[in-house]
DNA sequence: CGGAACGTTGAGGAGAATCAATTATAGTGG
DNA sequence: CCACTATAATTGATTCTCCTCAACGTTCCG
């Protein structure tokens, strides 16, 4: 079980690693109060273009960002870890940029906007940390795009494989020779513009040529060069190469 | 020919579809000091991955932003009209999150981050609308996921040529009937993750089918409903539905 | 223990890539 | 102004990746 203050401690931390928070700051982001959700695998938390007044914080399982298309179709756009704040954006544009979906059991601590934008207001450093994550995330959609329009399916499943080993290492649920995914392949499928039987095929080439497996919610990394090497991955895109600049001199 | 100031105001114009802004704070976006370039068109202005001090605000001409592949196979994952700031994540994440490149010749406006910093310092409304218009690019990133990853090559093309339709009519360079579209093919084919080779077969189905034509640098949309219809195009993602909540009070 | 969801495998087909050649267009310098 | 060149658009033929459909095996959970 996770609390909310061990969430909000898990999104701090989050935060620091990417931008400098002074310890008044941090503070401020603890004393948030949240209202918990536990929430069954395959489910609906926001649904794509619903208005919300609070943002999602994840405090344990896997939460995928979607959009989907008027005959129901859907891509998964992004991954949520435990410390994510998996909609952060709708604080300053409250429909919601993408619908969110549980792809295991999943607790989410409801943040309402009401106070992040309180927080936002008061500490000019936070607002800055929290549009700081928006330009990750961006980022890390520009290479989404990358994976799935320029790369075969091979290549997609390695890049796949690659980010979350090493975000399952940043959130400490796992490190990347191992790690939990407890997701489907169908779920996996809809987050490489693939269908869930080619991804099937896929990871079986992956098992079978000892670079990596991922069955019944592990994945496990034979080969981390390898699975670099053919997913073309970088991980420079998800900028966790240290702080970012601060532009508000602390109070 | 296009000035600095004409630039600055499409700039603070597009800023306030999506964001309230003060006089005094609109002035002090107008106030920001530029260097002009003049880039011949299939020039890269940003390499990918590089560190820069200074955003890109266009002026003229039409940007792509690209991600990049070690083989150098290129994805474009946003385009950038007039009155853009094609990197303006970086003013916070100096290692910009992804290249930029000209597609026709294109008018540059250098804002050195140290100026839009001293800005967003002293004026978090200002702060707060750049914010907001990250989270923006991180929507439209997202729709772009899903494009590449869940459309087939008829309903990508007519989705982008619905995009494009619907800013270019925003930067007042064109209506949704009618707009000038100075790309190649080619730069098409990158930005919907398709070949050249296939995007023209694909136009050429959109021609035949009295839907919608490009060539020589112009888009005419005959029938808008039925692009709409087979782009599954929804505008929203583009948050352009009016300002969102004003999180700073006015000083 | 039974059912539902998920994973696995095969066969066949569709859509897009690739390779290749030709035509159009725009830009360049004589 | 026109030849010359490079770039871009167009079209055809062929190949291959991935999708679709279908069946069966496995795992998980009430």
């Amino acid at each position: 079980m996770i609390d909310q203050h061990l969430a909000l401690q898990k999104f701090a931390a989050r935060l620091t690693a990417r931008s400098v928070l002074t310890t008044s700051e941090r503070n401020a982001i603890l004393a948030l109060k949240t209202e918990v959700r536990i929430i069954a695998a395959h489910r609906d938390i926001v649904r794509f273009g619903e208005r919300v007044d609070y943002s999602c914080l994840v405090g344990e399982g896997l939460v995928g960002r979607y959009a989907e298309g008027l005959d129901g179709r859907r891509q998964i756009t992004g991954l949520c870890f435990p410390g994510d704040m998996a909609d952060l954006s709708s604080v300053v544009s409250p429909n919601s940029a993408w619908g969110l979906t549980s792809l295991n059991r999943t607790t989410i601590f409801r943040v309402p906007h009401v106070q992040l934008r309180k927080l936002a207001a008061t500490h000019p450093g936070v607002a800055e940390a929290l549009w700081r994550d928006c330009v990750a995330d961006g980022s890390i959609f520009s290479e989404w795009v990358m994976n799935v329009g320029r790369r075969d399916a091979m290549s997609r499943t390695a890049h796949l494989l690659c980010e979350l080993a090493i975000r399952s290492e940043r959130a400490e649920v796992g490190n990347r020779t191992s790690y939990a995914l407890q997701m489907t392949q169908g779920a996996f499928a809809d987050a490489t513009g693939l269908t869930a039987v080619h991804v099937n095929r896929t990871l079986k080439q992956l098992r079978d040529l000892s670079v990596a497996s991922f069955n019944r919610g592990r994945a496990t990394v034979y080969n981390w060069d390898r699975l670099v090497a053919i997913g073309d991955f970088d991980p420079g895109y998800m900028l966790l190469d240290g702080p970012g600049p601060r532009i508000v001199q602390p109070a």
